[in-house]
DNA sequence: TCTGAAGCGAGAGCAGTGCTCTCGTTGCAG
DNA sequence: CTGCAACGAGAGCACTGCTCTCGCTTCAGA
């Protein structure tokens, strides 16, 4: 993109962009995402409603905009932590924890940007597809971790149970192919299911599924997490 | 339908309660939880708005009520498909696999009301200590079957990795104390990592994070599913 | 340098929402 | 039979998302 220097205007229109977006993560954070109003944050930047459809032209579009950029900072969260594990231990299962703990972390600290990506599809919208690239890179985080424990020798053949049945094992194989990993079908079926089931755990602690069940979070996380390196073939 | 409904007070009261609901309830799956409109649930029924607010205090309580209902649903469906299943065959693998199905088929088939109490907490809103006990049955069943196969001596102890650390432990250990279930601590705690990553599985699965992932769905979750088994210590 | 088009914010307005209050009516327990 | 409590209807309040029109400002091309 042969992009000139930007006018004034195309600079306060990105400075307004993510103004907006940064009071409306402010109400989202107060009451949740049905109950973000777009007058309410209009009136809070000193402008009038109207004034608000210039930049995103409707409100699902501001939600959009808004599930894009968690999902990109869960991804980063993520991919940081695993970053800086490397830099620390050797150990693949070290990294595995520290992408698994960042992601509960990331998700603790911003409970309601989390539901609004793991939770309940907002109301009758569609994620556009731009969203799933964004989506994926937790995932990626983790089957990397998985690549370079397989190419360094340091898994354990993941099949304890049966096989994963010849359909599973089809999807990951496509799956592998699309992200060009380098991976066994069979590891990276038991990865996504351990993908899955790592929200699983942390859906259920911030839903409020855990009261009265499991008091020490953190410990039981960390354990369940540990059964799911496990699973995955990250011997300990 | 706007039949009117005549006959003894409380007889009409407890209908058009449950008339409500059933519009709410059909509201739900055309346009999801946020969008539910007292208004229009009102129209449907040839009421005014006001007059709804005889039944239910408010907009929250319509969905407080049709949570509750909803956890009913899927435990419900938990057991009777473990009672189903304990009718036919012996195994308890066997139960547990009829158990996950049931919840994943229920949800399929009500995503909406899924999407309601396993999604992202409503607006505002705290679950009433009253939902706790409706939204125990699915675990509990999960529960009961383990402690049945324990009880036969059907159960593998599940640590085949590191222990439970103590804290986890002391948590299991009183959740059978609460529950009444007679089974050993470590198999316990195990269980609500099986319960809350089978909801995981279910929950991306529905949420849409499977799109460009996973096709054969079913094949996938059952799968898992016996990994989770393997997991709990039900062995193959 | 001038000018016309595009971008912008303000304001009015529409249809819809949850919820409250008041008003007649009606069922039923005492 | 009567008095009260429950009921449905309706008006109304404050709010919402969204549209449209109006002038002002910016900026690119002539």
């Amino acid at each position: 993109m042969a992009s000139k220097i930007q006018g004034a205007r195309q600079r306060a229109r990105g400075e307004i962009t993510t103004a907006i977006k940064d009071e409306a993560r402010r109400h989202l954070a107060d009451e949740g995402a049905a109950r973000l109003s777009l007058r309410a944050v209009a009136r809070e930047l000193g402008m009038v409603s109207s004034a608000l459809y210039r930049y995103f032209p409707s409100r699902d579009d501001l939600l959009t905009a808004l599930i894009t950029d968690a999902y990109g900072a869960v991804g980063a969260a993520a991919e940081a932590a695993r970053a800086e594990a490397e830099s620390v231990a050797d150990s693949h299962l070290v990294r595995w924890r520290a992408v698994c703990r960042a992601v509960r972390a990331w998700a603790l600290e911003h409970p309601h940007e989390y539901a609004l990506i793991y939770g309940s599809p907002v109301p009758g919208y569609e994620a556009p597809p731009s969203t799933t690239q964004p989506a994926s890179r937790v995932g990626l985080a983790l089957l990397g971790i998985l690549r370079d424990a397989h190419t360094s020798g340091a898994l354990r053949e993941p099949a304890r149970t049966a096989a994963a049945p010849e359909a599973v094992l089809k999807d990951a194989e496509r799956l592998v192919g699309d992200l060009g990993v380098q991976l066994p079908a069979a590891v990276a079926a038991e990865a996504v299911a351990a993908w899955s089931q790592l929200f699983g755990l942390v859906s259920f602690e911030l839903f409020g599924q855990f009261t009265n069940v499991v008091a020490a979070r953190e410990a039981f996380f960390d354990h369940a997490v540990e059964r799911l390196a496990d699973q995955v073939g990250l011997r300990r």
